[in-house]
DNA sequence: AGGTGTGAAGGGTTTCACAGCC
DNA sequence: GGCTGTGAAACCCTTCACACCT
């Protein structure tokens, strides 16, 4: 099997697949059974251009003057998407953040299913929160074996990052959705996406400082 | 006075400024007064190369053989990406990931104010969270005009974020933290920046299972 | 006519590599 | 020698534009 397939396709191609999946979601087949690129493009915010060579991994391809079929370009998205084996996830961390992202991923995804989370604090251990069991840090190694986890959100305060960070790896995770303001540096075998929030409220504020200036003239 | 300065430059290189700042922050200037562009960028997890060049519209010089006055360099960068006016935020949606944002925000960043959060539930107006007044979506336009907020970090559902964008950047914000997995639509003059939970977890999720195929060979 | 798939062009970002300096 | 700043090359990503199809 050649397998040319998901190989080399970058973050961002990624991304896009998974942002016209949902919209795709979101259409009532029984109403709209086809799609043309330009009108899926506009909804999800890039051109169709670009909606068109992103699709073209994934194989799917569509008819002329009749656009793509809702339903199959769904199947061939998840199918590609999605792969063979279960995504399992942990949520590491179970601070204000920690919360939030149980409750926002177990009740928003389907893809990926949260199997529980972490804490270090004993108060929390053994309870059990938006239908998630809270494990303590010393189990961490077992759950990922247990659960088969194979991606973990990273919730942890900055000075624990990376050391988790290397625990999970160790245990087998292979992807890391990380919220700690660090830079985690990680032996290979493994794929981080970081997630900085205060970088990203800053850089949105300094955007809108020149906005502002720009409104005085 | 010229002003090239903070035009045209991408999100990207602003971003990584702002890491290159906290990186800076971190260090105690009595025991290191100065870094090399090479120790600093390991830090942040770029090239030295990336670092350098990213220091050049900021237009601080580092000496040869000396490298970056730790002080002078934050001052620098300080003065390059917070601007002349104040960066005062609104939180709008006071959900899960709404109060996480306002804990997250209060307690960890100095440069942008959390001046109050807005929320629909007339349950939750008045009180007080994590030293944030919580106002009714109605005292919208009230609150950024009297507070003279330019940026704001949106958490509301799905459906209402459309909407509720329109009224911010109507009523005067410059820049749009957005949280709600929709692409917003907005007339220029606003900067937005997407925050896609979902969409970062299942990015890890594909490369997480790639990676795991790999293993297996 | 009005779609799709895609080679080729264009634009932006990162890395290379080296002159200049201490 | 070993650092910085930066032109030039390499690389990646997006857009253009057009052949092809129905």
């Amino acid at each position: 099997m050649p397998d040319i397939t998901t190989r080399q396709l970058s973050d961002k191609v990624i991304g896009r697949l998974t942002l016209y999946r949902r919209a795709l979601r979101e259409i009532d087949p029984t109403e709209q059974g086809t799609i043309f690129s330009h009108d899926l493009a506009k909804r999800v915010g890039v051109s169709s251009a670009q909606l068109r060579r992103d699709l073209m991994p994934v194989g799917y391809e569509g008819s002329p003057n009749r656009g793509y079929d809702v339903q199959k370009l769904l199947a061939s998205l998840s199918g590609f998407l999605d792969g063979a084996r279960d995504r399992n996830c942990l949520v590491v961390g179970v601070g204000n953040l920690g919360k939030a992202l149980m409750a926002y991923f177990t009740t928003r995804n389907p893809n990926v299913r949260i199997v529980g989370a972490i804490e270090a604090d004993p108060k929390l251990i053994g309870r059990i929160i938006n239908g998630c069991r809270i494990y303590g840090l010393d189990e961490l190694e077992a759950v990922v074996l247990q659960a088969e986890v194979t991606v973990a959100a990273l919730a942890v305060p900055r000075e624990a990052a990376q050391d988790v960070a290397n625990r999970l790896v160790h245990a087998g995770v292979k992807g890391l959705l990380n919220f700690a303001p660090v830079h985690l540096d990680l032996p290979g075998g493994a794929y981080v996406e970081n997630v900085d929030l205060t970088r990203s409220l800053e850089v949105v504020a300094c955007f809108a400082n020149q906005y502002s200036e720009e409104g005085r003239r």
